[in-house]
DNA sequence: TTCTCTACTGTGAACGCTCACAGAAGCATG
DNA sequence: CATGCTTCTGTGAGCGTTCACAGTAGAGAA
C-alpha cells in the first residue's frame, strides 16, 4: 500500500531538541526517559522541563528499531469469530486486556485470523517481530497458528486452558472444575439427589472439567454415579434442549440438572417446561457463565459466575513478565455461584 | 516499562541479506517491495526468490523511520464503552473494519478512551504521529478528543455524521432519513394514517433525521402533522415504554407507531400489549436498526437495517484514501426495509 | 561518431533513538 | 599522593530502511 504524508502536520520535536533545550546531551535525556538511573536530580528536572515545554513524545518506530522490540502487543481471535464477538464475555475481555495494557502504554493490534490468507499473514506479523508478545483467544485445541507462534518462541498467553499445546504456554483460565463443584454442592444442600448433568464437548476444556467437578463432588457426598444421568452437548441452545430430552426420557424423576453454559441451560429450561415441570420446584436448573443469557431466561438462572475482568488484566500481567523474561506461567481464578430463580 | 527480549527469537534477516542473496543492491530490493517500478523481471525474479528462501518480512519500525508514517490505524471509541460493547452492529463494526485493515496490511489498534487520563495519553500517541489515521465511533457530537484530533490535523473518518465538529471531517452513515421515509412509506401503504413515532434524542443524528424522514413522508402524503404523534425518548427500553404510554394517552386510535430504535420498540411493543392493543392488527410498530432485538421480540419487529458490514469497509476505504492525501469524503450508504411481524 | 533519452542499478546519507564506552568529578581508602 | 569506586555525563556507532542522486548500458537520432 501507498500513504503519503497529508499535510497540517508539522514534524514533531525529537530528542535532540529536548537536549538542547535543556542543555543537555542526548543520552542524559534517554536516561531520564528510561528509568532515570544514574541522572542527577538538576538534570532529571531540566530534561523534564523541556519535555514539557517542546511537547516531546518519543519516535516509537526509531526505539523499537536499535531495541528490537515493539512495545505492543497482539490480540489474537483464531476460529469462529461470530461466536466470539456475540459473546458478551468476550467483549469484556477485550475491553479488559486494552484498558490494562494502556495503562503499561501498550497499544493493543487487533488480529482476526478467519481465512487462512489471514492467518498466513498474521503469523509473519508476529513472528517478524512486530509484536513483543500475542494474546490468545481460541477455542479448539492444537490451533495451527498457535502452534506456530509456541515454536518461534512468542511469548503467548491464553485464556483458558491450551488443551493441545505444550504445557510451554501461559495461561489464565477460570477454575471451571471448582465452579462446578460448587454448583453440584448447591443442588445437594437443596436436597437433590438425581442430578443430570449437560456437559460441553469432550475436547473443550469447560466440558472436561466441569463434569470432573460434577462427578467428584457425587462421589464425595456418596451419591451412586449414573451414567445415564450424564449427556454433552455443543454450547448451543438446540443441543441443551435435546440434551434435556434425552435426561427426561432416561430418568423421568431426575430432580436437578447442571448444565455447562448458560446458553444450553435456556435450551433446557424449555425441554424441561414444555415436558410440564416446573422449575425450579420439580427441577433445579444451574447454569455456567453468567451470561446475559443467565437473566434473560425465565425463570432466572442460577450459574456459575468466570471472573472475566480479572482474567483480562492477569493475562496482560502474565504476558507482560513473560516478555520481560519470565518463564510461562499458569494462572487459575476463582468462580463465584449466582443464585437466581432456577434451584 | 522495560520489556527485554526473551530467548529463543533469532534475528531475522534483513533486506542486507536478501540484496546479497539475489545478487543485487539494497535498493533495487527496496524497490521491488514498494511496487516495482524501474526494475528488470529478471532482478524482480531474482528479488522474490531470494525473499523466499530468507523468509523475508520487511521491518516496520526501520521503514517508519525513515518515511514518518506507521502504516498503522488507529480505532477509537470515545464515551460509554460499555454500550458499544454491547451493542451487536458495533461488533460488526469493530470486526468488519479490522479485516478490511487486514486486506491492505494496515493493523488496527484498538483504542479506549474512558478516563481522562486515557483521553490524554491517546490524543498524544496519535498526534505524536504513532497512527496514520483514526476510524472513530463517537456518540456525543462535539467530542474534544475527535476535536483535537481534527486541529492536529489527523485524518480522520467518523462512523455517523459528527454534528460538532466542522465540516473537514469525513464521515460514513447509513441513510437515516430514507430509511426512516421507507418505513413511514410502508406503514401508509398498509392504510394506516394515524402513525405515531418515538424518535431518539434531538442531539443524535439518528434521532434527527429519523424523525425528519417521518415528517417528509407525510407531508408529501398528504397527512396532516400532529404535533401530539410525536415523542422522543433515549433508545432505551423504558423510554420506549414510556414514550408509547404518553402517545395512547394522547392519541388512542393510533393505527401505528414508528420508533427509532429495535430497543426501544421492544418497550413500545409491550405498552401496546399492556393497553390491550394487539400488533400488528391494531397497531403496527416499525423500529430501526435490525438488531438482535428485533428478532427477540414479540412479535418480531419489522425494521430498517443499516449496511453495517458496507460502513466499515467504507470507513477504511475513505481513511486509506485520506491518509493518502485525498479530500475529506461523506459517504451515504442506502438502508433496507426488513419486514417481520409487526407491521 | 556523438549526443540524448530511457531503463535500470548502486551508494551514501539520513530518519531518531539506545547502547556501550570513555571520561570527569567527587569522595573515601590505601 | 596515588588509587579505586561511585555517580554522572557526553559521544560515536549503529539499528534497517528509504530516498535522492549519480552512474551505467543500450537504443535511437542527429
Amino acid at each position: 500500500m501507498t500513504m503519503s504524508n497529508t499535510g497540517g502536520r508539522r514534524k514533531p520535536p525529537t530528542i535532540h531538541d529536548v537536549a538542547r533545550e535543556a542543555g543537555v546531551s542526548r543520552g542524559t535525556v534517554s536516561r531520564v526517559l528510561n528509568g532515570g538511573h544514574y541522572v542527577s536530580p538538576a538534570a532529571a528536572e531540566s530534561v523534564n522541563a523541556a519535555i514539557r515545554r517542546t511537547g516531546y513524545v518519543v519516535n516509537r518506530h526509531a526505539r523499537s528499531l536499535i531495541t528490537g522490540r515493539s512495545d505492543s502487543v497482539g490480540f489474537l481471535l483464531t476460529e469462529p469469530q461470530e461466536r466470539f464477538f456475540e459473546d458478551p464475555n468476550f467483549n469484556v475481555l477485550l475491553r479488559g486486556c486494552t484498558q490494562a495494557l494502556a495503562a503499561h502504554d501498550v497499544p493493543l493490534l487487533l488480529m482476526l485470523a478467519g481465512t487462512d490468507d489471514e492467518r498466513r499473514r498474521i503469523t509473519r506479523y508476529i513472528t517478524a517481530g512486530h509484536v513483543d508478545g500475542v494474546l490468545l483467544v481460541s477455542s479448539h485445541s492444537g490451533d495451527p497458528v498457535a502452534e506456530e507462534l509456541r515454536a518461534a518462541g512468542v511469548p503467548l498467553v491464553a485464556c483458558g486452558k491450551p488443551i493441545g499445546l505444550g504445557s510451554k504456554v501461559s495461561y489464565v483460565a477460570a477454575d471451571d472444575r471448582d465452579g462446578a463443584r460448587d454448583m453440584v454442592r448447591h443442588l445437594l444442600a437443596l436436597g437433590r439427589r438425581r442430578i443430570g448433568v449437560v456437559t460441553g464437548p469432550p475436547d473443550t476444556p469447560g466440558g472436561v472439567e466441569r463434569l470432573a467437578g460434577y462427578r467428584e463432588v457425587l462421589a464425595e457426598a456418596g451419591v451412586e454415579a449414573d451414567e445415564r444421568l450424564v449427556v454433552s452437548g455443543d454450547y448451543s441452545r438446540a443441543s441443551g434442549e435435546a440434551g434435556a430430552e434425552r435426561l427426561l426420557a432416561r430418568v423421568p424423576d431426575m430432580d436437578a440438572v447442571f448444565v455447562a453454559s448458560d446458553l444450553m441451560a435456556q435450551g433446557v429450561l424449555t425441554a424441561l417446561q414444555r415436558s410440564g415441570r416446573r422449575v425450579p420446584e420439580d427441577v433445579a436448573v444451574g447454569g455456567f457463565d453468567d451470561s446475559p443469557a443467565a437473566v434473560a431466561a425465565s425463570p432466572e438462572l442460577t450459574t456459575i459466575r468466570q471472573p472475566w475482568d480479572r482474567i483480562s488484566t492477569e493475562m496482560v500481567r502474565v504476558l507482560l513478565a513473560q516478555i520481560g523474561g519470565e518463564d510461562p506461567a499458569a494462572v487459575i481464578l476463582p468462580t463465584e455461584l449466582v443464585k437466581r430463580d432456577s434451584t
